[in-house]
DNA sequence: GATATACTTAACCAAATGGTTAATAATTCG
DNA sequence: CGAATTATTAACCATTTGGTTAAGTATATC
């Protein structure tokens, strides 16, 4: 899991296009060609193509040459840096939930807080 | 929780933005005003307000007016849109992770699957 | 009431995104 | 070899995005 600032960029910007991501829940179940891929979706060929480009770039999946066919495969792990960065903001905001017992100790409070 | 594709996209569309991750982290801590928010970053007041908004589009945060002030407060709920997304791609990929299992018991079997 | 403060909205711009069709590359099949 | 199949790359286009500055709105302060 690498979670720096650029490749969750990649990650989260990857997972904001419809069609990526169900081209992605596709490959959750078993890896499929590129061609097998992109026949649900109402696009052209090389727009699935540049779908899966991205969603390579950004680590989320995996192609291998066989033949004239290029297989397809997902890659769990960047999805994992996603959901790292999404469970660290829920768990600041959970401590956060004890902002009374924070403020009943901060003697430097000084006011000016929303 | 929601869990549709059009807010789907748009609350990992508002988390591929440095920036707008920067904010949300900020606000995971405990709720701000907008030019607190903006503070630490190297862009216009506008350009800062512009990506609040984009958030709040996406249901991750709420504004609220106090005075001549807006208080920004963290809605943590969008997130698990966004979690439960992932948990679901997470949970495809690891029951194929039985394929083998699949294969010896499917007779249909074609064997023209990558 | 005049002025400062905290924003948002408007108008604009460059770059990125998502789509297209046409051309190219690599492999298989007759 | 020649033709079909499976993609990718190139060139182009419209729209969206992320930034800017300038103007507007609402509230607070003197």
């Amino acid at each position: 899991m690498v979670n720096n600032s650029q490749s969750l960029d990649a990650v989260f910007g990857a997972l904001a296009d419809p069609t990526r991501r169900a081209i992605l829940m596709q490959l959750a179940d078993r890896p499929m060609w590129v061609t097998e891929l992109a026949e649900p979706f109402d696009i052209s060929l090389p727009a699935a193509s540049k779908h899966i480009r991205v969603l390579a770039r950004a680590g989320l999946l995996r192609q291998t040459k066989v033949g004239r066919n290029r297989k397809c495969e997902i890659v769990a792990d960047a999805l994992g840096d996603a959901q790292a960065w999404i469970n660290q903001v829920e768990i600041f905001w959970s401590e956060r939930l004890n902002a009374l017992d924070k403020f009943l100790n901060d003697d430097t409070q000084k006011g000016n807080q929303p």
